[in-house]
DNA sequence: GATGAATGAGGGTTCATTCAT
DNA sequence: GATGAATGAACCCTCATTCAT
């Protein structure tokens, strides 16, 4: 209906913002060094040629898909519930809900990345962002144990650290994963299950009046 | 009983070992697209050639490195601690420390080309061994707790299995990331710490006996 | 008189001319090969699609360039000095200066771009300037020694072919040559000297002999 | 004979003295950026890839190709002739033909490559050898001119420094156009007698009004 | 067995050229 | 006319793989 040109098509579209897209989703899927510019470039429905108008370089390319979404990931979080008045518990559920229910593909995909693929290709990211991600996430989180340790929410001999620690590498290793479910069954799990399961456990944990019982007289 | 060990002590021609343990090593440092050959052969002190008189191809060699040290590393699981005597709790703690109490840098190295590198390079085996190894794993301890529940260890309406992925999930992702810890320091954590405190948390979500205080009240 | 420029005058929208001029100047400078459309573009002062209003291909534009320089620039020589009346040294002197003494950068950029870059990108054109420039200047002045061999001015034994091109030459190539004399100072000559030292020279290795005739009389 | 290897063949020789000579013609010929790796190769029997086991990039085989033959072009001058029992004459003349009879393609190479490609692709080569080269040589002769005038040799008003300049220039420019006699015939000259014949005019030049003194007497 | 020179397919990058706007 | 996004052929460079020695 509109005239169709054989081999050159301009789109009006906000075309950086495709590409990255199409790069976060094509890197994640297949790794960094497996993935040809040409698939990128098909995955955006453009030629290779295009994505050198915008990106410098295949490596630039990697990097801006990641910054880009990035920041909008760690949007969340931010300014997130310094609520006093919420009990501990209560916040931490709440962060962490608003940290991993998260349905957008793009989310996922730059999870994948950056667990995977950055941590050899763009080392300085991937440590970036394992400081300014992960190991922030975890610290809020401990921190907010802390309080509710304060407060008596929570028994003081907890180890708020390393439980925070394991709730957020769990919960993200576990969401990187379920791209697998299809070859490995066993692996699915309803994500809000598993992201309130795991929540409540770790709180239950952390309350646990009851005194471990043969705790010492093991190993 | 040292005599017999002759024949058994590594060769200084014991080849074929020592290119898989350099191949493990280097394909966990950098990837597996992002090491040559070349950089195999240098770490193993030999040339590029070399490694064919052993390998057909590359891919070969990661997945005979994979296959070589993977036995290795689930064989320590096999068998384990069926031991009805021992209270639900304890055989959990017995299981886990085994699994990943492990100071052995090749374990390390095959745990992150496991979870990182051949997610996109031998998707077969990345599957099989998540069938075989994590989800295996799991779903030994989700029994556990299963047992623990019907002997009163455990509250009944805990969730096993949601908390036995993030168990297991939480504490590889920790240990891989443990390799950043020159990077992010904030990372380092001690690993029987880890471990431990983890584990303990994990018990104490499960036993729980105090009712979850303000647990319904909130969102 | 005045007043007849003003269609004449370089109008802003006279683009062929000032491609040509950019074009001139940037392959020049840079080589053929090396410049990109999109450099010649910026020094014309407009973007890489209008060059192909005026030119089809980037050949078309280096051999228009040269084409519409050269003709300019041999412009000078033509129908200059048959005048009999003038001593053979005299017209010699004369030509060489009309043909060197040019400030004009076009002039400098062209000779660099013929001497240089066209041997290889067009050599057609190469060729035929080299036959109805260099070749044709130094023809030019051979016969005019042979002129003053004839009445004496000069010895009859000298080899004035192989002098010619020594002059055309060796001036050529040491006024490309100025273009990097930021860069070996010791290149760095007055032209004019050069021009007039050289010329006097290879007049008086003409003449030997005998004592200059009318000398200074000249010019 | 020998069994023939349908796509593989190893070869004893100097392979990168082999390439060198290859990539000296072949850039020489067709210019620096016009030349693929793929022409050098097969200019030397071997297939692209080789290129990269002795050199790194496409530039370092072109600097390489011209720091190999540089030092052994200027090694021919190195050490002449400051014999000071010999006229000034007979020295310039040992000196220009020590630098200019060369019969070897390899030497004309070069002449056409530092004097046309380099300028603009290795611009720091280029100049470096202006400075060592040509400049340098032409300074050379301008002592000895000054020698010869302080001998009487030569008439003291003379631009030894100009003269020199146009000899030098002069002399490469028509040696590198003399690969271009097949295509313009008047172009042609033998090389000797340019040489003998520019030398000659040179020196009478300087001489000027006194006669010759030992002039036939020489060489 | 071990070596390392040689190969060639693969892919990142450049840039002349096209064409919708 | 002018623009600049889009194209794709070309070319440099890498590196898994082969094989004569």
């Amino acid at each position: 209906m509109a005239g169709k040109a054989l081999r050159w098509e301009r789109r009006p579209d906000d075309r950086p913002h495709e590409l990255l897209e199409a790069a976060l989703k094509v890197f994640a899927e297949n790794g960094y060094r497996n993935t040809r510019l040409d698939d990128v470039a098909e995955a955006a429905g453009v030629t290779k040629g295009t994505i050198y108008h915008y990106f410098d370089t295949k490596e630039e390319l990697l990097l801006s898909a990641i910054e880009h979404y990035q920041a909008l990931a760690f949007g969340r979080v931010e300014g997130v519930l310094q609520d006093v008045h919420l009990p501990a518990s209560t916040r931490i559920r709440l962060l962490v809900r608003k940290m991993f229910s998260v349905r957008a593909p793009s989310s996922r995909y730059l999870l994948a990345l950056l667990v995977r693929a950055a941590a050899h290709e763009v080392r300085r990211v991937h440590d970036t962002w394992l400081r300014d991600g992960p190991v922030k996430l975890w610290g809020l989180i401990a921190q907010l144990v802390e309080e509710g340790k304060d407060r008596g929410e929570f028994r003081p001999d907890a180890d708020g650290d390393a439980g925070a620690r394991l709730l957020v590498s769990g919960l993200m290793l576990q969401l990187i994963w379920q791209q697998h479910a299809a070859a490995v069954p066993a692996l699915a799990i309803d994500e809000d299950r598993l992201i309130d399961s795991t929540v409540e456990l770790f709180l239950a944990g952390l309350r646990s009046s009851a005194p471990p019982i043969a705790y010492s007289s093991v190993d």
